[in-house]
DNA sequence: TCAAAAGATGTATTTATAATACCCCTATTA
DNA sequence: TAATAGGGGTATTATAAATACATCTTTTGA
């Protein structure tokens, strides 16, 4: 039932850029110092997104990061799909389950899972830091703390 | 996302067991034989299920195991809840997320695990042994050959 | 043109925990 | 009282997640 830790930072970082000033560029530094995350954690986690799009990575001298899209066009299903590797809640193949065929209970494990999906289907980055809330707040504190040299 | 083996493993056994005659014993030796699981993981599994209640543990000669209560009465998301050891999706204290506070991710997150859980308290075990269905018939079949000496 | 700053990537190691195994115990009944 | 059946603590193994290491390429301005 756990999503993996990858899936949690990655969402740590996603609402961390959402937070900032449109393309404002974060560093790898930056979120690394912020959320107390090693580098090469956090650099695995952040290509993985940029892959996907959702984060633009900027190479060279004063290069960094931002939003790949506009934080309405993040979908947080799709944010944990790309992050999950292993999403099916049981594995009726292995080792193999003498009574797989016709199960029932595999179907409506899917159909729970489903609905775990959709309902953060209906959710995207954009609803994370909705203008007067406290993430944000928090989020430019902690922008302001590092950039004044943490 | 994926629930653990244990889990699984204790649906195999309660659908086993459901599809049994009323009353009827089925032995620790029969559910390994039957699913290829080891004795002592079988005992452990059991073991959880008996103390929870849904299933009842004779000892002794002629001794078995059965449902604790009529299938109708054992409801699925008890199972999962009894067998998983983490339910939480995510985990904000550990380590501590500096953005946790009035985080709307979190609320998300629970608020689908509650939807996934939900779905599964919807249905009981007697769902996946109708009459006709079949689970029921392959599980028949799974005692006879076992009776008949494998 | 090269040094500094920044991200990219493959591989290895560590750690956590799930999964499994081992061992000996207790209960029941013919 | 022997055979059969479940009980339960502890130890080990396997797997995968988490983390670390090493070395790379890209970009830009002095």
């Amino acid at each position: 039932m756990k999503l993996t830790k990858h899936t949690d930072y990655a969402f740590r970082v996603l609402i961390y850029l959402a937070g900032y000033e449109k393309d404002k560029l974060a560093t790898i530094k930056e979120v690394t110092a912020v959320f107390d995350i090693s580098r090469d954690h956090v650099m695995k986690i952040v290509q993985k997104l940029a892959k996907a799009g959702f984060v633009d990575a900027i190479r060279g001298k004063f290069g960094g990061m931002k939003l790949g899209s506009n934080a309405a066009d993040i979908n947080l299903r799709d944010v944990v799909t790309l992050m999950e590797v292993t999403l099916a809640p049981v594995n009726c193949e292995e080792p193999p389950c003498r009574i797989a065929q016709g199960c029932v209970l595999q179907t409506l494990l899917f159909e729970a899972q489903e609905l775990f999906l959709s309902h953060l289907g209906q959710y995207t980055l954009s609803d994370l830091i909705k203008p007067e809330s406290e993430t944000l707040y928090i989020i430019k504190a902690l922008g302001e703390s590092f950039a004044a040299g943490e």
